[in-house]
DNA sequence: TTCCAGAGTATTGTATACAATTAAATTGCC
DNA sequence: GGCAATTTAATTGTATACAATACTCTGGAA
């Protein structure tokens, strides 16, 4: 039996990227606590406001989100008067997301608070470019290693 | 009404690092599907194998996540035949979680798989380090701006 | 024209998260 | 010793995530 180091939590950077996802969810969460948005609920609506209207299917390639998750999460921004929902005339299966009135009304309210927050942060722009420059590395070996053999063996192969 | 600055997805660090934990989170589902052990079920087994037996509490405090969200992944952890939970009797309101000797026997053999998946990673540990230092000064500050006036006003006072 | 493979969305089932509440046990304080 | 305040887990309710499945629609091939 070869000797085996052991995988101590605080050394793992999956936990510190984990963590940090939770505590800006936290963050938003109370940003856009004024608009009642959740935080996925935000990254959506972000989405529509550069390109609205966007197909389910769209929207879903932007946030790297499924059906599963979009279409009720866009149930609830409609209810709440967001967006509307529309199957496409053209092609019956896709359904189009619009932005409400509203929505658009409340766009500069948004992006100004979501401003003044960040702000607080107080993170310079080159920093922020820094850490997301290597956070696209590391996504893009997770996206690789997703491939490899090793990962995709079924549970059975094991056993 | 002063000029407001667009807020694209693609520009937000929040984004970057809520993708990663994601694409983290289907690495490890991946690596640790011969297990059957999800993401929160395995850095929960990470802590109780650096310092079992815990009670709910003290793990929630290494992990940040409170009972709501531990108690149903322990008894999902128990039913598998990881852990035992154990009403404490000095004190009969913590509940003490102990592992199994099926945990104990199968610990090296996680610890193994998860080094050669880690592996496939190719990031040096000065890499590594050095996200994860950027990553402790992001979470600093979005605790620190949790306790802000600006984030903790309620939502009644912006109507 | 009919049939069917594939596309797009919705649904189902399981597993997190977390705020808020409940319930039980313990501690402090008199 | 008695009781209010606190601590600890569990529960409830809402909102993600995502795999797997179902369903409908479309476009193209026979």
């Amino acid at each position: 039996m070869p000797k085996v180091s052991p995988v101590l939590l605080d050394e793992q950077l999956c936990f510190s990227i984990y963590s940090a996802s939770k505590k800006f969810n936290h963050f938003y969460q109370s940003a856009l606590a004024p608009f009642g948005l959740t935080y996925p609920q935000y990254i959506a609506m972000l989405v529509l406001w550069e390109d609205a209207p966007l197909t389910v299917h769209q929207l879903g390639d932007r946030l790297e989100l499924d059906s599963g998750t979009l279409t009720p999460l866009l149930k609830r921004l409609e209810k709440q008067g967001w967006v509307t929902r529309v199957r496409s005339r053209t092609d019956e299966r896709q359904v189009l997301i619009h932005l409400t009135e509203m929505a658009t009304a409340k766009r500069d309210e948004v992006y100004q608070r979501i401003g003044q927050c960040q702000t607080l942060l107080g993170m310079t722009n080159k920093e922020i470019d820094s850490m997301m420059t290597e956070l696209v590395t590391v996504k893009e070996q997770l996206d690789h290693v997703s491939d490899n053999r090793l990962i995709t063996k079924k549970v059975d192969d094991f056993d």
